[in-house]
DNA sequence: TGTACATCAGTGAACGCGCGTTCACTGATGTAC
DNA sequence: TGTACATCAGTGAACGCGCGTTCACTGATGTAC
């Protein structure tokens, strides 16, 4: 007989519902999006598929809470850097560099991003938008310098795509993550001393978690909403 | 009794095949690849779902040959910018400026790049490779100044992907494409005075063809391949 | 702490449906003489 | 140009399969007293 784990209060759900957004994962750095069937999400965690229901409406729910995942893991590694107090180039360097490092590390997470074929909107469009506001209050500190707010916004988000895109393929190595950053802070119109040395500031970048991702692994919200609260 | 429309050679077949790259094209601007059904594509065309067979082997043939007809369109409407003669820097200008005029004023190119998800490597891969020698000759030349030509290229790809999205977005207004792409030239190290020129140089763009693509409004290549040829 | 009851995560069987694929066929298009 | 034949695009019916969804159930987990 087995003693009992020490059971935390309603802890079971979430486990199971984690077991299957770590099913989905594993699932999905073999076949793209279209392919994740309900059956294999559930066999491979060793439920009966009708079970699934029991934790998602369907296989596109479970999908968007993947992507949530996704980006609130992306935030959770951001912590410790440092961000909330530095002023919006420094922020801006260590992020990007910090993010780059993760894409360029994690084949796994680069393969969700690039490959796999989430909604594309979602992520995507969420950090463009921090990216933009980021830029925005750059700009108006003086710290950035950019004639035309939109378009800059639009390359620098674009770059960093591109970069990233590059360093999960491994058509681009870690140790450029610097030097490219250092060339973006000067896109942003910064000037080419600091641009240098924000670029390359020597900062603990805090090892990232390893894949598969775990609402549980998170500091807060263990728990997430799904669908409406009406 | 209607008369024989001056039927060309082995032209039915060619018509045809056209006939479901347009459906399935009309299809995709209202759903993802991932729901396109052969049924579907086949109805909407106005043939027996059989029929499909005799074109192509499965959904994901037609898929990857409408990943050909993109690149090919795009080539096509690419010709008449002098583009042969000119230097790397002045091409790169145009095509440069022409695509993302195109991507900014047919929705639907947009929709089939950004929003459907075709198999993301082919094209993406392709333009990427093309812009990548471009910059490397560019460089060697001496019209482009580049340290770390990977980072450079890598950037500058990128950012043209960020622009052409915000272009199909409606988040960057047409008007922005010239100055979008003298800040490339500047990226690719092209000296001030010289990227303005470039980027404003009055060039009679030709108008694009209208979506849906086909292969018969193709100048060359009425009849791809499909497959092997052993 | 111990017992009695309520909640609810997970089960297992059943369902109808639309999918992709196959095949023998027909009739229009293309070719040889 | 006219006829006889061959090719092959397109037909229509049939198939088996795996999909998502439903439901009455069971037994573990959590709660009240």
């Amino acid at each position: 007989m087995t003693l009992k784990p020490a059971a935390p209060k309603g802890a079971k759900r979430a486990r199971t519902r984690d077991a299957l957004l770590v099913s989905a994962q594993t699932l999905l750095m073999e076949q793209n999006a279209s392919a994740l069937g309900l059956r294999q999400i559930t066999d491979h965690a060793g439920l009966v598929h009708a079970s699934f229901y029991t934790h998602f409406p369907d296989v596109t729910a479970l999908i968007e809470d993947l992507a949530e995942l996704l980006a609130a893991s992306h935030a959770a590694a951001m912590l410790g850097l440092g961000v909330g107090l530095a002023d919006p180039a420094t922020r801006f360097a260590r992020i990007t560099r910090q993010s780059l490092r993760i894409i360029g590390q994690k084949t796994g997470l680069g393969r969700l991003m690039f490959d796999v074929g989430l909604p594309a909107g979602g992520l995507g469009a969420e950090l463009r938008l921090r990216l933009h506001q980021d830029i925005a209050e750059g700009v108006q500190l003086g710290l950035f310098k950019a004639d035309d707010l939109e378009i800059t916004a639009s390359l620098v988000a674009g770059a960093i795509s591109g970069l990233a895109l590059d360093l999960h393929r491994g058509a681009l190595p870690l140790e450029s993550i610097d030097d490219a950053t250092e060339r973006l802070l000067i896109l942003l119109g910064v000037d080419g001393d600091l641009a240098r040395r924000l670029a390359h500031e020597p900062v603990d970048f805090p090892a990232p978690r390893p894949m598969p991702m775990r609402w549980l692994d998170l500091p807060q919200r263990p728990t997430p909403d799904l669908g409406e609260t009406p």
